[in-house]
RNA sequence: GCGCCCGUAGCUCAGCUGGAUAGAGCAUCGGACUUCUAAUCCGACGGUCGAGGGUUCGAAUCCUUCCGGGCGCGCCA
């Protein structure tokens, strides 16, 4: 496994953030305004510019033009007129007004404020909890996996950076009719060799001939419910200790993976961890008068919740369900945690149960339930059509990172012979090409699984965000040099690079953007074009080599500050950020 | 049938709590390595934003109908 200790090194947020990056320059131009203007604050939306060009900042003057029965344009001449704020410049373009930041002044402020550890954070204190990842125990974790995994932990790690108490569960899937099956078909078929050797892909075997044998043997689906019956019962016997070895030698597959993501959870508990509170559960919720008796299984009627499918919480032979099991977790969560909100990351295609079961518990007065909230991605499929476990069609998740390691190794060959640490850095680029090609896409999208696609290294790419990273670290090493004064650095010294300034100083709008939105994308377009900006930064400015001690000092806290800012937010992403590469 | 999601350049996608000539990457074509990593940079080509209607000073963005695709709809999870 390669060092990547990144994200632990990721800094804690101060508890008085103070604004940083642009957002230093938003306050006052929204003060002058409200103030000269008599307008309340809070109308004053700056919005950004068509083309960096017209400048940082804009305000439409249309609807105070309606207000006041004048022209708009005319109003954005006069209020650029008016407008005084030491460094900044209004511009009326027609109907708007543009603010423009003096070159020295927006790079000497964002240069400051990026090099601050308490850059990009917030002190949003409140109790974050996350449930993402949550595969099922014997099977193997797949590409749809990937999603929730790398979606999950990426918005972990924002609610960290923006102060939040972040609670990361994975709520294993180890509970439920379908584990019945596998220990009858374990019953039948199973091997103690081939479990030792490869759990999951034993018994995922176990699983796909479970499911090829049932069509002709009638005798089977009631083995596997009688199995399933004998864990829910609780007693200590042999269904229950193979369902348990399963489980631990599954966990421990699961691990790995992991590990190569980086992440790490707080809680990892099975549905299976609910078990001893589903009577309270049941009983909760007879006693709330929700329960009714439909066809011989326990059900929530939800039509007055405008919802048509009621939620099952009981079977008619007596076994909990899905949804039994989700109120339970939700419900003893809520006592332990008192979170004030609480993120499930988890398939489009499960909407509908978690409509189903909040309502469920808004029916039974849990106020709380509001405080929950699903965030759904799109599904991920292959060209054939769906994933499917039971028909094979699946690609497994270290199939994919072995595949993108692999690629990334004979890159790494070619363009870096001399690297010390290969293994080590293709490594961290498979991994994070993976990551980041998950990340870059609206998350409530579908994406057609594209091994090209995804084992690209060039363009818009993880490896290209690790390239701008490993090209810093690289300046930085061979500038031997003492680390320059931030107060001695001449603005003046700082120009040519106002894209790069602007890119960066957006970022922690982006991060809060990223959070409210719970949407990992914006978060990863913000770096794409720091990182843009970056290479054609440095393109055009020569660091070393010259004769100028001043400029080489300046040129150099710019290459620090778009190192750190390449690492923060790849740290933000999951994405590991080699020095070399 | 009902419900939810998606439809933007040849391909993959940004942009979507309405705002100014709709942006990237890939692919194609052209240019840049005697100097800090060419996994890069600079440029060209390329779009009736699925279609119609509506709201609005203004719609890729909001509403609505239709078309196309995906997903879901009680004893699986």
């Amino acid at each position: 496994m390669p060092p990547y200790t990144g994200l632990l090194e990721m800094p804690k947020p101060l508890a008085t953030a103070q604004p940083n990056g642009l957002d230093f320059f938003a306050a006052p131009i929204r003060a002058a305004l409200a103030a000269s203007l008599d307008v309340d604050e809070s109308l004053l939306q700056l919005e950004r510019p068509r083309q960096e060009a017209l400048g940082q900042f804009a305000l439409p003057c249309f609807r105070f033009a309606k207000a006041a029965g004048k022209n708009p344009a005319e109003l954005a001449a006069n209020w650029a007129e008016a407008f005084s704020v030491e460094h900044i410049t209004a511009t009326a373009a027609g109907p708007f007004l543009n603010f423009s930041i003096d070159e020295d002044r927006l790079a000497a402020v964002v240069l400051e404020s990026a090099l601050r550890e308490d850059f990009a954070t917030g002190n949003e204190d409140c109790t974050t909890v996350v449930e993402f990842s949550s595969p099922n125990i014997a099977k193997p974790m797949h590409v749809g996996h990937m999603r929730t995994t790398v979606i999950g932990a990426a918005l972990a790690r924002f609610y960290t950076r923006l102060g939040h108490h972040v609670i990361k569960i994975n709520h294993i899937g180890d509970w439920g009719s379908q584990f019945g099956k596998l220990v009858a078909a374990w019953q039948r078929w199973g091997s103690n060799e081939e479990l030792e050797k490869a759990p999951i892909a034993h018994l995922l075997a176990l699983y796909v001939r479970y499911h090829e044998a049932e069509k002709q043997d009638e005798s089977l689906p009631a083995e596997a419910k009688k199995a399933f019956q004998e864990l829910e019962s609780g007693d200590d016997n042999q269904t229950r200790a193979t369902w348990k070895k399963f489980t631990e030698l599954s966990l421990r597959e699961f691990e790995q993976v992991y590990a190569r993501f980086g992440i790490e959870f707080d809680f990892v508990r099975g549905e299976s961890w609910y078990e001893d509170k589903l009577t309270d559960i049941l009983t909760w919720l007879d006693s709330s008068g929700v329960l009714k008796e439909d066809a011989g299984a326990q059900i929530i009627d939800l039509t007055a919740e405008g919802i048509k499918t009621p939620c099952l919480v009981k079977t008619a032979h007596g076994t909990t369900l899905y949804a039994t099991r989700d109120i339970a977790a939700a419900k003893s969560r809520w006592e332990e945690f008192k979170f004030d909100q609480m993120l499930y990351v988890v398939g489009a295609e499960q909407t509908l149960h978690f409509q189903q079961f909040k309502a469920a518990l808004k029916l039974c007065g849990a106020e709380w339930q509001e405080k929950m909230e699903h965030i759904p991605f799109g599904l991920i499929r292959m060209a054939e059509g769906k994933l499917s476990t039971r028909a094979g069609r699946v690609i497994s998740l270290s199939e994919v990172l072995d595949r993108a390691v692999e690629l990334a190794r004979e890159a790494v060959d070619k363009k870096n012979p001399e690297l010390a640490t290969k293994a080590e850095v293709a490594e961290m680029v498979g991994v994070g090409a993976v990551v980041f090609h998950d990340l870059k896409h609206q998350r409530q999208k579908d994406v057609v699984f594209d091994w090209k696609e995804v084992l690209s290294f060039e363009g818009d790419t993880g490896p290209y965000l690790q390239y701008t990273h490993a090209r810093c670290c690289s300046i930085l090493r061979k500038a031997e040099r003492s680390e320059p004064v931030l107060e001695e650095i001449d603005p003046k010294l700082l120009r040519g690079g106002k894209d790069l300034f602007v890119a960066v100083g957006r970022l922690p709008q982006a991060l809060r953007e990223a959070a409210q939105k719970r949407e990992p994308n914006t978060v990863a377009q913000a770096l794409l074009k720091i990182a843009a900006a970056g290479n054609s930064y440095y393109r055009e400015n020569r660091v070393l080599g010259l004769d100028d001690d001043a400029l080489t000092d300046a040129r150099l806290a710019v290459i620090d500050m778009l190192r750190r800012t390449m690492k923060l937010g790849m740290d933000l992403l999951g994405v590991p950020a080699p020095e070399e590469m």
